[in-house]
DNA sequence: CTTTCCCGCCAATCT
DNA sequence: AGATTGGCGGGAAAG
């Protein structure tokens, strides 16, 4: 009695309860398509904003062209789990929801003005007002994506309102230079520490109080750090302030500003050895915005915070990373995975062939009519463009003679790339990876092995690369190995579940990816099921938790939730009769549609 | 209710 | 001084 179903016209989530014993606090489920790609909600009258209306010059008159139809309610019908909701169907011609400007929708239309731009000016050089008038947006929205794209070495101004485009074929040499910087700067030491001591929050405000040893549910987030680059251990080498902003000078303050932001994101995220590059909102938020040395472990404001869904939406547009989420308790922890071109020095990358094929999957297209007409076309030009453009570097060769606009299903080339039998849903995020896959399959084991031979840092128990082949009976690999890091002597051990994982059968293909397999993610957790001992903590440097402010989700303010839980359902975390059981499982509703009532 | 994030004010910078 | 950029947070939509 404790699944319930929610969503809206676009996504529904089964929640279901969850074994305790089977499958472990805080696995990872969801798959939940980022809003830029669902369809937009057809919301009927929309209140008519009092206020803003008159003063604002709003450039944008109304819905442009292309979205402005997407009245259409009838996609709807399309969805048949969608039985909820009654506020559908009301459909105002006039009415532009709010996810047809999401940032994301918004990334991708830019990158195909973009296109049409550059294919006149032999320079790349693209004028903003242009392509705002085009996109019919105002400009203030295109500086988000471009700040982003500055971050990305995508482009870069040349002169007022003209900006020169360069691509992001060199992704993956940014990538790999990010990760240098990154754990140059100890930036993998500095996560751990953010996530301990938030799991440190978590634990003192574990009801069951934290004596205990397994009491750790959902543990912290961000899953990734640990085994993580064994990179820790290194002290900052500040040696490097110079290159610290490759972020033109222009940029205001730097640290807040939207391309430095997104920057260290990657970084964070980079931080952390392949297929476990991961990491938690609140985690990455306090790691990014507040200051290492005097701001402590408090998540940052909620303004302060803001910025970063902004970078988010812009490169899940782009495929560089997903966002899924974990569970625990009763919250939803967003969790954004990297999954763009492995750090590379040499390789090259495709984002239009990676926004292609976010676009081809029907999972990620907007069904309404109007909006799939629309995407259909970016993904033509789309196409096209990467066809002409980036045709000669490509790695995607296997696409070869692909149809422009393939409908990459679920089948979606496995001719050209060993993917290993994951969710749709799954493999489509791939993608990147797959773009330069071949190759960098070969190279993987051996790129991370150096990475940690270089970074020079005992690998505790963790027996194999992360990256290595699954091997027959073995237990996958868990994201986070105990640690022994030299440069955390004086935090507390953190200590695994004691319970063996349930071994996987054998028939793994040789090459996949742990992180998405279905099998296997429904076993393991995403992130650690870490227990915090706070008796080990006495010693530490960083500073003992405050009264906790916020559950893991909850960075941006108080958690009232978590106070009614602590005040009403104090002596039963796990209270299986609660809609918000400490287990639940996230499932992406699709074909059935449950409804199951209490 | 909480989370996500669009919108546009307005200040810092540039021309 | 006017124009460009872009930090920032209010508040509404979505969940």
């Amino acid at each position: 009695m404790t699944a319930n179903v929610y969503g809206s016209s676009n996504a529904i989530f089964l929640t279901i309860e969850a074994n305790k014993e089977n499958i472990p606090p805080g696995t990872e489920i969801d798959i939940k398509k980022e809003e830029s790609f669902l369809l937009p909600e057809p919301r009927g009258n929309r209140p008519a904003d009092p206020d803003t209306e008159s003063l604002t010059a709003s450039p944008v008159p109304r819905p442009s062209p292309a979205t402005s139809q997407l009245s259409d309610a009838s996609f709807l019908s399309q969805d048949p789990t969608v039985t909820n909701s009654a506020d559908e169907s009301e459909d105002d011609p006039e009415f532009t929801s709010r996810k047809e400007k999401s940032l994301g929708l918004l990334c991708q239309r830019f990158l195909i003005s973009i296109n049409e731009e550059t294919q006149e000016s032999p320079t790349k050089e693209v004028h903003l007002e242009t392509v705002a008038r085009k996109m019919c947006v105002e400009k203030r929205r295109i500086y988000d994506i471009v700040n982003v794209m500055e971050a990305l070495d995508a482009m870069h101004k040349t002169n007022k309102s003209y900006y020169q485009w360069q691509g992001l074929e060199s992704l993956p040499r940014l990538m790999a230079d990010l990760q240098a910087e990154a754990i140059e700067e100890g930036l993998p030491d500095r996560v751990l520490r953010v996530e301990q001591a938030m799991c440190s929050f978590t634990e003192l405000q574990s009801p069951r109080g934290n004596k205990g040893i397994k009491d750790t549910v959902g543990s912290f987030v961000s899953g990734s750090s640990a085994p993580t680059t064994p990179t820790t251990s290194f002290e900052p080498r500040r040696t490097e302030t110079e290159k610290r902003s490759r972020v033109d000078s222009r940029d205001r303050q730097g640290r807040n500003s939207l391309a430095q932001l997104c920057r260290r994101f990657l970084m964070v995220l980079l931080s952390n050895p392949k297929n476990v590059r991961k990491v938690s909102l609140d985690v990455a938020s306090t790691v990014l915005i507040k200051d290492p040395e005097t701001e402590g472990f408090e998540p940052p404001s909620r303004s302060r915070c803001r910025r970063l869904y902004d970078i988010a939406n812009v490169l899940v547009a782009l495929g560089l990373i997903k966002k899924v989420h974990y569970l625990f308790g009763t919250k939803k922890i967003p969790l954004f995975v990297y999954c763009g071109p492995e750090p590379d020095e040499h390789a090259s990358f495709d984002v239009f062939q990676s926004v292609e094929r976010l676009l081809s999957s029907p999972q990620n297209v907007p069904q309404t009519p109007v909006i799939k007409a629309q995407t259909d076309k970016m993904v033509q030009q789309i196409a096209g463009f990467g066809k002409r453009t980036l045709s000669e570097q490509n790695l995607s060769k296997p696409i070869g003679n692909s149809p422009k606009i393939a409908k990459i299903k679920s089948e979606m080339s496995p001719m050209t790339v060993p993917v290993s039998p994951m969710a749709d849903e799954n493999r489509l995020f791939m993608f990147a990876e797959l773009a330069a896959a071949q190759k960098m399959q070969e190279d993987l084991a051996q790129l991370s092995r150096s990475l940690m031979q270089r970074v020079n840092t005992p690998m505790a128990p963790m027996t194999a690369p992360i990256s290595s082949p699954m091997v027959g009976s073995a237990p996958p690999p868990l994201p986070m190995a105990p640690l022994n890091l030299s440069g955390l002597g004086k935090l507390p051990p953190l200590v695994f579940p004691p319970t063996q994982l349930p071994n996987l059968p054998n028939t793994r293909p040789k090459f996949n990816f742990p992180d998405y397999n279905p099998t296997q993610s429904t076993i393991r957790p995403l992130v650690s099921q870490m227990t915090f001992r706070p008796e080990l903590f006495e010693n530490n440097p960083i500073p003992p938790p405050q009264p906790p402010k916020h559950l893991m989700s909850n960075i941006l303010g108080e958690s009232k939730s978590f106070k009614n839980m602590q005040n009403t359902n104090n002596n039963n975390f796990f209270d299986h009769n609660t809609k918000s059981s400490a287990f639940h499982v996230v499932v992406k509703k699709d074909e059935q549609q449950q409804r199951r009532t209490k």
